[in-house]
RNA sequence: GCGCCUGUAGCUCAGUGGAUAGAGCGCAGCCCUGCGGAGGCUGAGGCCGCGGGUUCGAGUCCCGCCGGGCGUGCCA
């Protein structure tokens, strides 16, 4: 088969039939127009989609209907029209137009079939595509202030960007994931302060805690612990230098108990960047200086504001406190400089929560006003997590005294449910995270459905090995049953379900396909036996089985998710 | 008040402007002489919050209202 994509990669070649139907269709819109069946107006993006209705074939086209009014044609001629010039395409068994005017595709039950051949042969590789075309991409994400522990939203957060991440590199971008510490800010002294007040009083000591202080138990267990290791060889210092000392040793121990946790929640970062290297660097005050240059910073109230009101925002924005210290955006605004310029991204996503909601537009122009286009920045936003188990429902906040830590939620569900679950809600939805499901080790659970799908088929490829079955000669035309065929047609949705994730964002249609994959294939095994007499046969089932496991295994690994071949 | 998100089956949620709106759980049934029953099949259950609009076509886009969440600091 012709690859239809550019191809940076060595072994790349695009599976993709859908892809080369709408560059078909497209050619000959052009050519209806060139011979004079249209006019010349000009085509709406040709958008190929998969209907509902299995009488509608395939793929369906509905170009001629969205050209209907710019041509002042009935949607119908026009589609008659474009399929005049459509020529043979491979795998395409036939075509018809359809009142009011959509084109349907149906694919050759011959050629689905010969693509069992092709997804083994593919093996893991199968679904990659060179969509990026090497766009070089950060994602930042989780970037939580290291003054505690992470809640269950920076979990999903960090499953989301994880994610992201895995299905981006697959598909053709040049990733780089990346943990933006907080190391600077007025909230780190605040929790320095806390905890030095803590560790005096654990020592018995006088002590004051911050009015508005870090008075999580957390901080005492922290301080308790500082105190036990370094006994109290911070009591003698002075007390600036004594928050300093024992802010450093806290925020160590904190960080790597971060890091900690992410890992076991299987999210890791190539870069960890510190906020603090910005003022070090000279890149904070590089941009300062820039904005000032451009006009987009006034001092009044003894503080420095970014004039944003110029740009559109609604209302100003400080830069720089009166008291000197500088604002938490206006090292961000230095951060995306360097991430822009320094590093020359060419595309920066930022995976925030839904607490940062307000930050957003702000951030896009600044962006701007550094002379960067927006465009080049998305920002996602992961919305808040609710835990209920039962009628009890617990929201997690901050500010609220009983905070859920991602800890106590990751020592009663296993990762792979976690991280599932936190997939199958879109980002923008608050989400109910129900822990009587995750612990259930049932059907009820859909990700041991899922995962219990892998582990049958890996039983039935071992059992097959058991009896010394050879398929790698086998031929895939013998699969004609509709349970094959079904399943057949499943696989090969899949590189289109990572096009779309890499395209929308959005990995929820991960869940979802596997759950969808996992149903199939079920469905399949019920109704064809695959290890039989018949040898012929078998070698065939034996073909699509393995095919079946290379998709659903990459799935599962585009989702952080463990594929295990016994349950 | 203003900004962002959200409202779809009893519950939790999918749904790239298209043709008859889906899944899981729950509920009512059915299917084990053979490869993993942690399975398969069937059924009931919906004014897609409400009202306008745009469009050949709206759960999807726009406006208004109602309900829920978050934000709205010289916090991050």
């Amino acid at each position: 088969m012709r690859s239809l994509s550019h191809c940076y990669g060595s072994s790349c070649v695009e599976i993709m039939i859908r892809k080369r139907i709408a560059e078909v269709l497209e050619q000959s819109a052009v050519q209806a127009q060139e011979g004079g069946l249209i006019p010349k107006v000009s085509l709406p993006d040709v958008f190929i989609e998969r209907p509902q209705n299995p009488d509608h074939g395939d793929y369906a086209a509905t170009i001629a209907l969205k050209l209907a009014r710019a041509a002042k044609m009935n949607p119908l001629e026009i589609a008659n029209s474009i399929a005049k010039f459509l020529p043979d395409i491979e795998g395409v068994e036939s075509f018809s137009v359809v009142r009011p005017g959509f084109i349907n595709f149906t694919l050759s039950k011959n050629w689905m079939i010969q693509q069992v051949d092709e997804i083994l042969k593919r093996d893991d590789t199968y679904g990659d595509s060179s969509l990026g075309e090497g766009t070089r991409v950060q994602l930042e994400f989780v970037s939580v202030n290291p003054t505690g522990p992470l809640h269950v939203g920076h979990g999903r957060g960090a499953v989301l960007g994880s994610t992201l991440a895995n299905v981006l590199s697959r598909s053709g971008y040049s990733v780089e994931r990346e943990y933006y510490v907080n190391n600077a800010g007025s909230q780190m002294r605040n929790f320095y302060a806390s905890l030095y007040a803590r560790y005096r009083e654990v020592l018995g000591l006088p002590s004051e805690m911050p009015s508005d202080g870090y008075f999580g138990d957390y901080v005492i267990d922290l301080a308790r612990e500082i105190a036990n290791e370094r006994d109290e060889v911070f009591v003698g210092l002075p007390d600036e230098e004594a928050i300093a000392e024992i802010g450093q040793i806290g925020l160590e121990k904190v960080l790597s108990s971060i890091k900690e946790e992410l890992q076991q929640l299987g999210v890791e970062f190539e870069v960890w960047f510190s906020e603090q290297s910005l003022y070090e660097s000279g890149v904070f005050n590089k941009i300062m200086e820039l904005m000032r240059q451009n006009g987009y910073v006034d001092g009044r109230e003894g503080a420095q504001w970014f004039v944003s009101t110029e740009l559109g925002e609604d209302k100003d924005n400080v830069l720089i406190r009166s008291d000197g210290m500088p604002t938490y955006f206006a090292a961000d605004i230095a951060y995306h400089y360097n991430k822009f310029l320094e590093r020359s991204f060419d595309k920066v996503i930022d995976i925030w929560g839904a607490d940062h909601q307000g930050h957003v537009w702000r951030m896009k122009t600044a962006v701007r006003a550094l002379g960067i286009s927006p465009d080049r920045l998305q920002i996602l936003i992961s919305q808040m997590v609710s835990l209920r188990r039962g009628e009890e429902l617990l929201k997690v906040s901050k500010r609220a005294g009983d905070i859920i830590t991602l800890r106590e939620l990751m020592d009663e569900v296993v990762t792979d449910v976690c991280r599932f679950f936190f997939l199958s809600r879109s980002a923008d939805s608050h989400m109910d995270f129900d822990l009587e499901l995750a612990k259930k080790e049932s059907m009820d659970n859909p990700v041991y459905y899922v995962q219990y799908g892998h582990a049958r088929i890996a039983g039935i490829l071992r059992l097959a090995r058991e009896r010394g079955f050879d398929y790698t000669q086998g031929d895939v035309s013998l699969l004609t049953e509709d349970a094959e065929l079904a399943l057949i047609k499943k696989l090969l949705l899949f590189p289109e379900i990572l096009e779309m994730v890499a395209t929308t964002l959005e990995p929820q249609h991960l869940p979802y396909y596997a759950q969808d994959l996992a149903t199939t294939f079920h469905n399949f095994y019920e109704r064809c036996r695959v290890i039989s007499g018949d040898t012929a046969l078998t070698s065939a089932r034996l073909k699509l089985v393995e095919a079946t496991r290379i998709v659903m295994a990459k799935t599962l690994h585009v989702m952080g998710m463990k594929a295990p071949e016994r349950m």
